[in-house]
DNA sequence: CTTAATTTGTAACCCATGTTACAACCGGCG
DNA sequence: CGCCGGTTGTAACATGGGTTACAAATTAAG
């Protein structure tokens, strides 16, 4: 467990024995959730810090017409709802989803500043794991609202390139799932796709993708 | 100034004295800028911490086709970017326009990280003003991706009538203004009134918007 | 009071995306 | 091998919202 806990990057730079320190017995507790369970509803109030030991978690907004957007998806070492066990409505913007079997630990509010207080090292690391949270909210809101589905797909794909270091693109998601990350529907998203392949943007073939014309992709991503 | 300074939620608790304090000759720029000037562009690295001491700026995002969106103004005595000093890349996700003439002080980085480690009702409060910070972006998020224009209306409608206890509201935004905060275009906002109107939830007289039918409007605004 | 500038109301038209539906395909399992 | 559930490709159609344009109303300025 603290061999989870110092790869998260609030415990960055901590040696096993002072997180041990900081953890101890009582002070959290550790739950199991099996895969599809929700950890965590939007709109509860949101007093734990929540770290993930073990699985992965996607973070879900869901509308009342059942629309679904995942915001984010958090593997073990990272933690949930970071920046808002602060906030004075600590209400959790987002439904926490359990996508394999998960444990993950929680930690009460008092407990966490407790933590900072007693750690200057783990506060330095809050305050920037928080304002990171913040810069990557704000271009969540840019990738949402400025952009159409075509250069949600090229800004996309020129990241998984930059990633794989190559043109050839494998992916690992559904179209479905492509399609919530982006907000579209699905056949939205399968449509946009061969409108690229015909203006010779990328070529496809099924969950291959090659981008052919990477100028042109990085102009449509702006 | 420092009357100011400690109604900003950053100093809230300080004595007038205790700001004096921290805020040594030296520390601090001063700056003015007229109505309609850029006080920060998008994508500039930030590095200061700015305090509103006079006036309004407002942040807005804008695309390479120029559209626009108002995420939110900032009057005296509140601060900008407050959340991004710290993040590991500190490029300021919107640019900031004065709305009329301002006076703002700005602190470098370094500077007020030495106040968050001096003063810890400083401190405190960071945490809560960025925490709060990310629960209006999050709540930013949904507002701008999920709703449609109608639901927009009835949210910000029912928002202003709970302000003012009336059911009757005097708009003292434009059309156009109104359009950037939801991230629509005008003539689209005009439309949704006029059949937000003939469907008999509101009454319009020009920037007199009158609630007919709350219960349909807070279903329509979820 | 007159004129110019801004704001509002509206219409016609276009385009991107959503919706629904279904066939083709693929991969695993009995 | 043949069936089945999930995934992909695609088409027809509906719709919300953007764009452009312009006239009417209102406000600000001289």
């Amino acid at each position: 467990m603290f061999e989870t806990i110092i790869r998260n990057p609030l415990f960055r730079g901590l040696q096993i024995e002072e997180t041990e320190e900081l953890f101890a017995k009582g002070l959290y507790q550790i739950k199991k959730f099996k895969a599809k369970d929700i950890v965590a509803m939007q709109g509860e109030p949101c007093n734990h810090l929540m770290i993930m030991l073990e699985g992965t978690v996607q973070g879900q907004m869901v509308d009342s017409s059942g629309r679904l957007i995942v915001i984010e998806e958090i593997p073990a070492p990272f933690a949930i709802a970071t920046a808002f066990i602060f906030a004075e409505k600590n209400e959790l913007p987002v439904s926490v989803v359990a996508l394999r079997d998960c444990e993950i630990l929680f930690v009460r509010r008092e407990v966490f500043t407790d933590m900072l207080q007693k750690n200057k090292t783990v506060l330095l690391n809050y305050l920037t794991v928080i304002s990171n949270r913040s810069k990557f909210l704000s271009d969540k809101i840019h990738f949402l609202t400025f952009r159409t589905i075509k250069s949600k797909i090229a800004d996309f794909l020129l990241k998984r390139s930059k990633q794989s270091g190559s043109q050839t693109i494998i992916l690992e998601e559904t179209q479905q799932e492509l399609a919530d990350i982006f907000g579209v529907a699905r056949p939205s998203l399968a449509r946009t796709f061969k409108e690229m392949e015909d203006e010779g943007l990328i070529a496809i073939e099924r969950k291959k993708m090659t981008l052919l014309d990477v100028d042109r992709l990085k102009k449509l991503a702006m």
